[in-house]
RNA sequence: GCUGGAUUCGUCUAGUUGGCCCAGGACGUCAGGUUUUCAUCCUGAAAAUCGGGGGUUCGAAUCCCCCAUCCAGUACCA
């Protein structure tokens, strides 16, 4: 059997969308599975749209996530170069060999000429087809003589190369996804293979790269259905045999239909981008998975059910389980519509799951970013008291600010509803009781502190808030007394009286 | 418009050869519990007449037909 070899083959055309993300996953997934290879190419067919910096981006992504690529773009190997401007010079001879042998044909109708048979069609509400039926009308190798093509062709008029459909033909597309497609030829119109620049658009660079770098299956999106027909008529009409093909559903925007893209991240507050990018031209920023504070491996885990299950219950899947338990049979045929909540979800799953040592690795980060710094033993023991809270990795700062520096301010909805008359001096009688424990245990300092509330028959709730209200500036928090073991009884002290300073002037 | 694809709880989905499905799980929602608060956590509940309509069958989410809706493609873009 043919070893198994996949590729992901984006367009450096902007950052990458996270659609492609998933598709690369799949394409990654399957190859491990089966001991086979994955390989990065670029498909920078396209010089107008070329967007710096996207190759860069696309690397530095699945870097991020963990998937790794045998071969390609960044990393070498037998088959390159991986880029297809690089492989320019090759595509020629193959576009050649297809007017040689029938099954493709020179073109130079103009931009102009062809729009204004869009437009014609239009007005007749029909659809203007370059096909079998309008050939013979237009400006090409079929209408025209052998003379007048070559002297086009010697007066370097600018042409294009199309692909000649047989008249007629059911072409039947074999899908692992959704089994067999057809389609009658006559329906699909004669696609530019070669363009006027001397690039081959994407149905010729990709059938040429994915033949000569010996791809054994092409994992893609949806959305290249409809042209499959044309690339397994390629193959044929090369003598090749052809990949199995898998046509992946779409991830689809979370409210109503539709492709996800990017303004929809923006719209609803999630990442559509794995990494965060800046668009070099306009400066618009768009968020990431990473900036966002997710993990890669629950992006991994989340993106990898989304559009496929393992067949059991099972839901918490690291890439390791994802290769082992992955199958193209399981993956479902209709879109996926994006879930915030599943992926906040999946990323406190991993947070949970997290060594100690990253926990406070990643505590550490957070904390730089706020000018901060606390020994390791300290990190640990905030990290274990709260990480159970924390959702994204920036709540590492937000949820536990209090254990490092006192309250700027307290949530007045809070202090309206807890901090009554006399509650001052009650706090600096718990306080004198909390100092009077030496040394100080925490749970000593909780039996007295419920011993003077209980004592005084005070409400619990409001006491114990306003406290709480006066040591984090609102009311929430871990156990009171885990915060005052942590900070100290000093600084529990200065921002109780602070509180009293600031809250009852 | 044309062509192709898709259609099970709000969302992701299980359901592959018709009976074990008056449809299971997860997220979310709601209720209760735990707690000095918030969050977490635990327990429970509601939630899909399987897009609709016809068949076939003792029996259909699963097979057949028709219809509807949604999506994709329809560029010298990928």
């Amino acid at each position: 059997m043919k070893k198994v070899r996949v590729r992901f083959a984006p367009s450096p055309t902007g950052p990458l969308h996270i659609g492609g993300v998933r598709t690369a996953l799949y394409n990654y997934l399957f190859a491990k599975q089966n001991g086979g290879d994955f390989i990065l190419r670029i498909e920078d067919t396209d010089q107008t749209r070329f967007v710096p910096g996207a190759e860069e981006y696309i690397i530095e992504a699945f870097q991020w996530l963990g998937i790794k690529f045998d071969e390609g773009v960044g990393i070498g190997g037998p088959f390159g170069p991986y880029k297809q401007s690089e492989r320019k010079p090759m595509y020629k001879q193959y576009a050649d060999f297809l007017i040689e042998n029938g099954w493709a044909y020179y073109a130079f109708d103009t931009p102009e000429a062809l729009d204004a048979k869009r437009k014609e069609a239009e007005a007749q509400k029909k659809t203007f087809q370059y096909d079998a039926t309008t050939r013979g009308g237009l400006c090409n190798s079929i209408a025209l003589s052998k003379e007048e093509v070559e002297a086009k062709l010697a007066a370097g008029d600018p042409f294009v190369v199309r692909f000649k459909y047989p008249a007629d033909l059911d072409i039947t597309v074999h899908d692992l996804i959704r089994g067999d497609v057809t389609i009658n030829s006559n329906l699909l119109d004669d696609k530019v293979l070669y363009k006027s620049d001397g690039m081959p658009t994407y149905h010729l660079a990709n059938i040429v790269d994915d033949h000569t770098m010996e791809i054994s299956h092409v994992i893609r999106g949806e959305e290249w259905l409809p042209s499959a027909p044309l690339h397994v008529m390629l193959y044929k009409a090369f003598g090749w045999e052809a990949p199995q093909f898998a046509h992946l559903p779409l991830l689809l925007k979370p409210d109503g239909n539709g492709k996800l893209s990017k303004r929809d991240g923006d719209r609803l507050g999630f990442p559509v981008f794995p990494l965060q990018w800046t668009d070099p031209k306009s400066g618009d920023v768009s968020s990431g998975y990473r900036e966002s504070g997710y993990l890669p491996e629950a992006v991994i885990n989340m993106l990898a059910l989304l559009g496929w299950n393992p067949g059991t219950e099972q839901e918490m899947m690291d890439l390791d389980t994802l290769v082992k338990l992955f199958s193209i049979e399981n993956i479902s045929k209709s879109g996926a519509k994006f879930n915030l909540e599943k992926a906040k979800w999946f990323n406190h799953q991993y947070i949970q799951l997290a060594s100690p040592e990253r926990l406070i690795s990643m505590f550490e980060k957070e904390l730089i970013k706020h000018d901060v710094a606390a020994e390791p033993a300290y990190l640990q023991y905030v990290a274990d008291l709260m990480k159970e809270r924390i959702h994204f990795i920036p709540e590492f700062w937000e949820q536990t600010s209090y254990f490092f520096v006192a309250p700027q301010e307290y949530d007045p909805q809070a202090v309206k509803k807890r901090w009554k008359p006399g509650t001052a001096e009650h706090l600096r009688k718990m306080m004198n009781i909390i100092e009077s424990v030496q040394p100080f245990d925490k749970e000593t300092a909780h039996n007295q502190v419920m011993e003077y509330v209980q004592g005084n028959e005070l409400n619990m709730g409001a006491i114990m808030n306003s406290f709480r209200i006066a040591l984090v500036g609102a009311a929430k928090g871990p156990d009171l007394f885990e915060i005052i073991s942590a900070i100290g009884v000093g600084e529990t002290a200065s921002r109780i009286a602070r509180a009293i300073q600031t809250i009852e002037p």
